[in-house]
DNA sequence: TGTACATCAGTGAACGCGCGTTCACTGATGTAC
DNA sequence: TGTACATCAGTGAACGCGCGTTCACTGATGTAC
């Protein structure tokens, strides 16, 4: 075999992490497929011994998208409150942060194309369910609260704030406006969880 | 003038509409100004007699979605609690409901497409960020809090749980589990309002 | 160690298609006589 | 009341362009001798 063993699976991976970047930053249909291999420094033709379809990338790029985000919210939490668990306050904290609110390309993807993902054909929906499902069930290990019923509510309520929250802050008309409105929904979570406030 | 006077303003109205409806349940790259047109009952080639650009109308489209969704919710809101000013909780009850979660293209506009809006030109960005203002003002006027800074966090916080609360239910795998979400996000939007719990 | 070779990751021109937009036209309309 | 006319809302063919996808090729690589 003239290429070392990984070489193409290296070379996959650079193309799925441009794709995860592109897509939160300009949307699914914002942006090219040649557009996406420039960014991992290929040219366009090559793109479909890697991928089946245009639909494929997407799905790749959603699940990495949606691991590396998971695995960005729970170390920044865990760093934040010096804990090993952090509450889900906590982490709606590290969520709805102006680090966060700049960087679409590195966030979550259902804040940065959720609707769009929902509404695309069965290979990117299905991802799209499952991610959502994935993570509900990760925000429910950080609730505190003693029943089930609660954890998962609490989850899923936070969930949707902190989406919701972040999306909003995007769709703000100024910088100031969307400050306010990542505080105030920060304050909202931290309320309905019935944790102390923290920080600001 | 061979015309009535309100004739071309009359059309206009109606392709704003069909646009509306077309572009919250496609996404507004999703769909094209052929297939508005069709679903306003003419033909592409008279588009630009009523619009400089489809940026323009999507524009326009947004700004009837938004009224109509204030509308709707003020009063279906209404009409449930039997109130003439009914409170944040009930709003998202509305909000959250069944019927919005099946009918996007009725439904609020930043639900469907907010995240697509925030990151379009100029003019459709400015139109978001005013919508987002003005939907912000409304829902405060709804709170129930003696001071203005908590009516204000109340009313950011509930809405970006009711935006994101809609995305998650919409872009969840299955409908028993979109049931769920929708019911925890109207729960979590209760606790944290303070307002006693209403109907499931 | 040096060289000829087979492999296959990556290249870039080309394709068909749908899009937003333009434009010469058509024909339904209200008005003037 | 009836008819010729000017207006302009709406039509549909055409445009240039960028897209997703295909394919014949190129050239860097590890292997065999």
């Amino acid at each position: 075999m003239p290429w070392s063993e990984d070489h193409k699976q290296t070379t996959r991976e650079r193309i799925v992490a441009a794709a995860a970047a592109a897509i939160r930053e300009h949307g699914p249909d914002g942006v090219s497929v040649a557009a996406i291999m420039k960014r991992a420094g290929l040219t366009h033709g090559g793109f479909y011994a890697h991928f089946a379809s245009k639909e494929a990338l997407i799905t790749a790029a959603l699940a990495h998208a949606m691991a590396g985000t998971l695995d960005w919210l729970d170390t920044t939490a865990a760093q934040t409150t010096g804990e090993d668990l952090p509450g889900v306050a906590d982490i709606a904290d590290a969520y709805l942060s102006p680090l966060h609110f700049e960087h679409p390309e590195r966030g979550c993807p259902l804040a940065a194309c959720g609707a769009e993902f929902a509404r695309a054909d069965e290979e990117v929906r299905t991802a799209c369910g499952e991610s959502v499902h994935a993570y509900l069930r990760w925000l429910g290990q950080h609730s505190q609260s003693a029943k089930r019923a609660e954890r998962a509510q609490e989850a899923t309520g936070a969930l949707a704030a902190m989406i919701g929250g972040m999306i909003l802050a995007r769709a703000a008309a100024d910088p100031a406006e969307s400050r306010r409105i990542l505080a105030a929904v920060r304050g909202f979570v931290r309320r309905a969880t019935g944790d102390g406030q923290q920080g600001d």
